[in-house]
RNA sequence: GCCAGUGUGGCGAAAUUGGUAGACGCAGUGGAUUCAAAAUCCACCGGGCUUACCCCCGUGCCGGUUCGAGUCCGGCCACUGGUACCA
């Protein structure tokens, strides 16, 4: 090798060619866009971050994927729009106020001004002039002003709901603050309690968003099925159970079943542990009070709902089947949801694989009422048969199908005025009240009288006071009376404690970026219709229900408040995966892990690169190896980005990233790769200088290249339609990454810098890498494009295919006897079948698999295969 | 539990519409260059059998459809995300 080369390789310095481009961009205000009716616009957006403290790997390639789409996009001449905030309100900001002896807000705006560094130097194209810090009073007044509006038009009221309450700090928890139903400080057993709440009538708008998903066809299948399985649209029978002996007031109760084709297996009905009539029993039945009470003692979460030991209490009282008129027993039971339906459910033991658990274990009837269509037997002794099938021993019913026999029970009863046919959704309206500090003060005014009043727009923001102490359990404004207390037309109020879920405002963020300084309303109508809907939104798939449902539920709000003019809020969505990354660890005697952070490890292996053994590389101690997973705190196996930042450079650690993984998968994090993506940059500094050392190029004349240039210049036309497709259509880059490798390659091997037209060719593949490249690995192409003589990278227009280069004159032929490849040949461009077949049979490394046996049939895939099919 | 996904060499992956399984890269092995090393360049690189070719096997497991299945269908297993107060 020789002296010129080593010089090049060691000239690219990314530690002072990526500060020196930043610095150009943001003295240019590169990035810094207004509204032009006359250009064509394109909002790039991703997920704004909870500002935690340092970005970890997640963010990078979430934001990464998002300025690769705008800078793209970008190229393509659109007006592109792609802004950052902070989802700056979060409980993670109490806990660490609590332990480090901070307040929120300080803690959070010392975050923002670090991470935002660490944005800037990761080279992505951010509109900082649009920022937004959601726990700023510009930011929430507007939220708070909306909340009003919504309960001036009756989409939001106040109810009795649940919390986990811890006893013995006397607070509310989170899930996450609840561990194996036991608060995560104190210890205590965690109890339900009953606290009114604010919640926005989400289900007002459940049928427009399911219908509306059907409009986005540019949403991932998954998201939109998760979705609509969230919202739960169901058709079914609410039905009037009678009680045998009234109770009270109560003379009976409604069920809603899905299935009211099995109404006539129906051996018992549960209540919900909160069910009217339950409470009722229980202020004489002792028992059964104390049930309800143990029922009480529980997680709040679903998932910990449905792994619970279903437990019941038969109460003594018969229900009378609407049908039949016989008497079941009637129970309490924990699974039974208030939320859901009607709080009370008839059970089917034969026929719903819950109610069969339940019927074993208390010893219920189990009566079967539908066999399968096909007439196979099934015993529903062993096991419950959930399929839709044909009813038996249903009386009138026996025989009919699940369609026939849901209309002619339902007929029968509603003759009789005991049901009707409903919709239910098992979406559940949005409670926003939150029982802490750190979020949005909800804008109300409590009165003495009880009830309570909005805050008047003029009197907006409610300001959230910053300068606070944290003790841990209470939040300051509610411990502070002198907060609460004011006034309103001469009377003495309070305000409102609780604050706003932080999900609302994560729900319309997207809106305010379009003018985040407008100071006369919520939106700027010009600038919000300009930008919105967004084009493409950027962020991980855990947002797939919540985070995006209620977007897209704020954005028709917005919408019918006159604010937006779009029916949705995000025409394209990407769900980027998660980034994994290798573990060890060492157990000590008493089985204690202590999880080693892979830059602390040294791998051995064998000669085919196998992983023999991993040691702890300061102590030498053996380690164990604990799988790939997600990057995480607990597993010390987070890569800081800074380190990598600090050691290859930003484009290193951006290229990697959109390489080692499509964007929906997960993504591995490896040290070796790291150092691949950073060799490729090097290997693409040395072809450019290279290729500038030979000379001047001349003008690139098509018609007179020799084979060699010909077959170069086309690999680097199907590399411009491949990436070109990649990242417009599929919106996969890693094969995008790994196209442009394989035309660097090519054009080293057979470079021709002999000649003005082999220079020609390979200037022309080189500036079609460069530009391609540009969105991926923005300093070094900024540097090589000015190297070659250009300037302003950013707005190069994406290259163009050329047809003619494309031209191929023959093609391989894939020869298979029985769909097994036997041989390839080549032949002319578009051969007709007949010939191809010939050419087939005449190969002789077919011939072979052709003696003896009877040919049956030839398959032609014209410029692709054919398959000789022989028996 | 329920809803949604994922599973391919030593590793990350590719195969886009049912048509050559493993592109591209990492790791590894051998070689060139070098006093030596780094860097760079070249070759090999799923498993079995074999001097080599041929051949056989191979995309989580079991079965099916098809001339042909990583891709479609049915049933399982494992892992991941969400599960309404983590964001």
């Amino acid at each position: 090798m020789t002296a010129t080369s080593q010089t090049l390789a060691a000239d690219y310095t990314p530690h002072t060619i990526e500060p020196a481009v930043q610095d150009f961009w943001r003295d240019a205000k590169s990035f810094e866009v207004t509204e032009d009716l006359n250009r064509e616009k394109f909002y790039c957006l991703s997920m704004f971050p909870y500002p935690s403290g340092r970005l970890h790997m997640g963010h990078v390639r979430n934001y990464t994927l998002s300025d690769v789409i705008a800078r793209y996009q970008r190229m393509q001449g659109k007006n592109v729009l792609h802004p950052m905030g902070w989802d700056a309100f979060g409980l993670p900001a109490e806990n660490a106020a609590i332990k480090n002896h901070t307040a929120p807000a300080a803690w959070t705006y010392s975050n923002t001004a670090y991470m935002k560094k660490q944005l800037t130097e990761l080279g992505f194209g951010f509109d900082w002039s649009r920022e937004i810090t959601t726990c700023k009073s510009d930011y929430y007044k507007w939220e708070q002003w909306f909340f009003t509006r919504l309960y001036e038009k009756g989409l939001v009221y106040k109810k009795m709901a649940s919390v986990n309450w811890d006893p013995v700090d006397q607070t509310v928890l989170a899930n996450e603050q609840v561990v194996d139903g036991k608060g995560w400080r104190s210890g205590a057993p965690v109890e339900r309690k009953e606290i009114p709440q604010w919640f926005i009538r989400i289900t007002d708008y459940a049928e427009e968003l399911l219908a509306d998903l059907d409009k986005l066809p540019h949403w991932p299948e998954q998201v939109k099925t998760m979705q609509r399985n969230w919202i739960g649209k169901s058709r079914g029978l609410e039905m009037y159970f009678k009680l045998e002996k009234s109770l009270g007031a109560h003379l009976g109760f409604d069920v809603y079943t899905t299935r009211p084709d099995t109404l006539m297996g129906v051996t018992y009905v549960s209540l919900a542990a909160g069910h009217p009539i339950a409470l009722a029993l229980a202020q004489t039945h002792h028992e059964l009070a104390q049930f309800i009470d143990s029922c009480k003692v529980q997680s709040l979460a679903e998932a910990d709902m449905a792994n619970m030991e279903k437990r019941g209490m038969d109460t003594g009282l018969k229900a009378l089947h609407p049908i039949t008129g016989e008497a079941v027993s009637l129970w309490v039971a924990n699974y039974v949801l208030m939320d859901y339906g009607t709080g009370a459910v008839m059970a089917v033991p034969a026929h719903d694989q819950r109610d069969f658990e339940f019927a074993q274990k208390y010893q219920l009837p189990i009566n079967q009422v539908i066999a399968p269509l096909d007439d196979s037997i099934i015993d529903v002794t062993q096991a419950a048969y959930t399929e839709k099938g044909k009813l038996v021993n249903s009386g009138e019913f026996t025989g009919l199908d699940f369609n026939a026999a849901f209309d002619a029970i339902a007929t029968t009863l509603e003759a009789q005025g005991r049901g009707r046919i409903t919709t239910n959704y098992r979406l559940r309206d949005w409670g926003v009240s939150r029982q802490r500090y750190w979020g949005a003060p909800i804008p109300m005014f409590n009165l003495p009288s009880g009830g309570e009043i909005p805050v008047p727009a003029h009197r907006l923001p409610v300001l959230l006071p910053e300068d606070v102490i944290m003790d841990g359990i209470q939040s300051p404004i509610k411990a502070d009376p002198a907060w609460r207390q004011t006034e309103h037309n001469g009377q003495a109020v309070e305000h409102e404690t609780d604050t706003f879920d932080t999900f609302m405002e994560s729900s319309w963020y997207y809106a305010r970026y379009t003018c985040p300084n407008f100071k006369d309303g919520m939106l700027d109508p010009v600038a919000a219709n300009y930008w919105l809907p967004v084009d493409q939104y950027v962020g991980g798939i855990e947002h797939a229900i919540l985070h995006l449902l209620y977007a897209r539920f704020f954005h028709k709000l917005m919408r019918d408040e006159g604010l937006v003019n779009c029916d949705e809020p995000f025409e394209r969505l990407l769900c980027q995966g998660m980034v994994n990354a290798e573990t060890f660890f060492t157990k000590d005697l008493e089985g204690r892990i202590d999880w080693i952070a892979p830059s602390q490890v040294r791998q051995e292996k064998d000669d085919k690169g196998r992983l023999i053994q991993a040691f702890h590389s300061e102590t030498g101690a053996a380690l164990e190896f604990g799988g790939v997973v997600k990057m995480s705190k607990s597993k010390n196996n987070g890569v800081d980005p800074q380190e990598v930042i600090n050691s290859h450079g930003a484009d290193t650690i951006r290229l990697f990233s959109m390489f080692a993984a499509p964007p929906e998968q997960s993504l591995e994090w490896t040290d070796s790769g790291v150092i691949g993506a950073s060799n490729f940059l090097k290997k693409l500094w040395r072809a450019v200088h290279h290729h500038l050392a030979a000379g001047a190029p001349g003008l690139l004349d098509a018609n007179s290249l020799n084979q060699t240039q010909k077959d170069l210049r086309r690999k680097t036309h199907e590399t411009i339609k491949k990436v070109s497709d990649d990242f417009g259509r599929r919106q996969v880059f890693n094969t995008a990454i790994a196209a442009t490798m394989e035309l660097l390659n090519e054009l080293g091997r057979h470079a021709d810098r002999a000649t003005p037209q082999g220079l020609a060719v390979e200037r022309e593949g080189l500036e079609a890498a460069i530009i391609m490249l540009a969105p991926i690995v923005p300093h070094i192409t900024h540097v090589l494009w000015q190297a070659l003589g250009h300037e302003h990278l950013l707005d190069t227009a994406w290259p163009l295919v050329d047809e003619a280069a494309l031209v191929r004159s023959s093609v391989t032929i894939v020869a298979q006897v029985n769909g097994k490849l036997r041989s390839q040949f080549e032949a002319p461009i578009d051969t007709s079948a007949e010939e191809l077949e010939r050419m087939a049979l005449a190969d002789a490394g077919v011939q072979k698999y052709l003696e003896g046996v009877m040919i049956r049939k030839v398959i032609v895939v014209g410029n692709k295969l054919v398959n000789i099919v022989v028996g």
